[in-house]
DNA sequence: GTACATGCAAAACTTTTGCAGTATG
DNA sequence: CATACTGCAAAAGTTTTGCATGTAC
C-alpha cells in the first residue's frame, strides 16, 4: 500500500520500517513546533522508550528529516526540516517566542568566496544561524 | 606588581584572582592549539580538579578569552580567542588538520539585511562557521 | 519466517554542586 | 585576614549499549 505522508515515504524508501514508535515520535515532533530537544520529545511521547527516542531522532537527523539548530547560548535543539530534506538552508531564531524561520541566501556565496581568497581555505560547507526578534514579537 | 600576560591582566582587571590552577588551565590550553574540549584540558592538566577545569573554562568563556566553535558534525569545542576578546568574528575549520582560522566579514551585513527584509525579523546577532581545507592540507 | 526494531535497565559520559579547607590580594 | 577559589566526592543530567522480546514486511 502506498504511503501518503512524505516523511513516512522517505523512511519507507530508505528501507526503514514504519513502526508505531517512529510514527509517534514523528507525530509529537510535529506537535512541538518551533524546535525541541530529545527530552521534549521524550516527555511528549512517554509511551516510547527513551532509547528509541534517541535512536529515532538520530535516524531522522541522518535522513535530513530534522535538522540541528544552534541557539544563541550554544545549546543545540532540533526542528523538522521545512523544505525538501537535503536542501541547504539556515535559520533565524526569535529570542522572544522561539520561532525558527528557514532561509537560503545567494549573497552568502560572495562572502564565502572572499573568505576563501583571504584565508587560503577551500570552503566545502558552512553553518549560519541568525538571532533576533520576529515581526510579531517586535510589535509587543 | 604589573601583570605581563594580557589574558592574566584581563582576569586581574575583572577582579578575579590569579591562582595556580587558572594559570595551569590557561597554559595547557595554549599548548593544545587548534581547538579543544573540556576533557582535553582536563587530561592536559591532571593536577587540576575536574570541577575547577569546568569552572575556569566557563569563566574564560564569559570573559571572551576562549570562544565556542561548532564543528561540522554539531559537536562544540573551544579555542583561545586570537584577536581582542569581545570582537565579533567567525571561524573557518580545516577538516584535514583541525586548524581554525578566525575572520570577520563586512559583506555579511548585506546578507543579514536581506534576510531581515524578507523574513520580517530584526537581527541582533549571528553565528557563522565555515568548513573546508586549509592551504597546507589542500596540497597534500 | 526473518531481519529489523523496541523496551528495559544498566552503563558510560559529561557537567554541576555542596562543603570543608586553602591561599590570593 | 576576609573571601574568592579549590579539590573531592557525590549528584544530576544526558546519551549509549546489551539483550531478550516483539513485529513489520
Amino acid at each position: 500500500m502506498a504511503v501518503a505522508d512524505p516523511i513516512e515515504r522517505t523512511l519507507a524508501l530508505g528501507g526503514y520500517r514504519l513502526t508505531a514508535p517512529r510514527r509517534a515520535v514523528l507525530d509529537r515532533m510535529r506537535g512541538l513546533g518551533n524546535h525541541f530537544t530529545a527530552e521534549d520529545v521524550q516527555l511528549a511521547a512517554p509511551e516510547v522508550g527513551r532509547a528509541t527516542v534517541f535512536r529515532t531522532m538520530k535516524l531522522m537527523r541522518d535522513l535530513g528529516i530534522i535538522c540541528q539548530v544552534v541557539l544563541d547560548d550554544g545549546a543545540t535543539v532540533y526542528q523538522l526540516t521545512e523544505d525538501d530534506a537535503g536542501e541547504h538552508h539556515h535559520h533565524v531564531i526569535c529570542s522572544g517566542c522561539g520561532e525558527v524561520a528557514e532561509f537560503s541566501s545567494d549573497g552568502l556565496e560572495d562572502v564565502l568566496g572572499d573568505v576563501a581568497r583571504r584565508t587560503g581555505f577551500e570552503i566545502d560547507t558552512h553553518r549560519l544561524e541568525l538571532y533576533g526578534r520576529c515581526g510579531r514579537c517586535r510589535r509587543l
